[in-house]
DNA sequence: CTGGATGTAACATACATTGTTACAGGCAAG
DNA sequence: CTTGCCTGTAACAATGTATGTTACATCCAG
């Protein structure tokens, strides 16, 4: 596959804002969160957008605009972030219909819909252990 | 991600050639392969050879050439055809280096790299639960 | 030898990802 | 109610991956 970037980026942004909070820093821009994360602020921005879509950080517009989290980070898990920022599944089945005069044509999506499932399951599982909190206490 | 489908290809490529032999045809050509899974046959050749060299299939040239299962059925789980045919991680980290002055972008990626690792070997474990024989049984 | 099939290079197409620029729109502060 | 900063998003470029296709050198059972 080709792997992407999104869910590390996204949790690291969080993970940035949520160290700001800390410290005192309510609100965070695009920018301050790219400078972090070494990105364009508007690759942020989309992350951002994606994760404000999921109620999981709340934006300001406005002079003073920028954003800050919407949820304490110990209700956030890794599981929700990749919720939020991933779309496509994890394994693709055949671009085209395979031959279904074939009894394995004919029977092997169902089959493999099943297994992907599950594999699919296991991985969000795991996900879901572990939240933007335990990043945090783990990075510093 | 860009999910792709190679693993669908690859399993649906074995499920065939483990059908076709129970039916008593040692030996089938990318050709006949690639009729089931409704492909290329050099896209059908690129996948087995990548199970080849991880010792799943067997090859024969010349007149009367093909493939073969070298193990049975049984003996194949998904997740060795997975690593046989997938080369990039789920989930990859930044495509640049973070800003490391800052202790999130100093601390992160380690931190990642145990998640995802737990992540890809919960993947693996339910991979591994399903052989060849058992995708072959459901697709019939 | 010969014919049929493999192994692989080379190329085309389509699409995803990331980065970049540009700009309309929102809003707090003065 | 204007100003200035920042968001939201479109548009485009650059790059990389996946898949499909053609072509051809190589191999080997018969």
């Amino acid at each position: 596959m080709a792997a992407n970037s999104r869910l590390t980026i996204a949790v690291h942004a969080l993970t940035w804002i949520a160290l700001a909070q800390r410290r005192g820093q309510e609100w965070l821009t695009s920018e301050q969160v790219a400078a972090s994360v070494n990105t364009n602020a508007v690759i942020i921005r989309r992350s951002l957008g994606d994760l404000r879509r999921a109620g999981l950080v709340e934006v300001r517009h406005g002079a003073g605009a920028g954003w800050s989290m919407a949820r304490a980070p110990e209700d956030i898990t890794l599981l929700q972030v990749y919720d939020a920022v991933e779309r496509e599944p994890l394994f693709a089945m055949h671009r085209t219909e395979p031959n279904l005069e074939c009894p394995i044509g004919r029977g092997i999506r169902p089959v493999l819909g099943v297994v992907y499932e599950q594999a699919d399951q296991s991985l969000r599982r795991e996900l879901g252990r572990t939240s933007i909190a335990d990043v945090l206490r783990d990075c510093l």
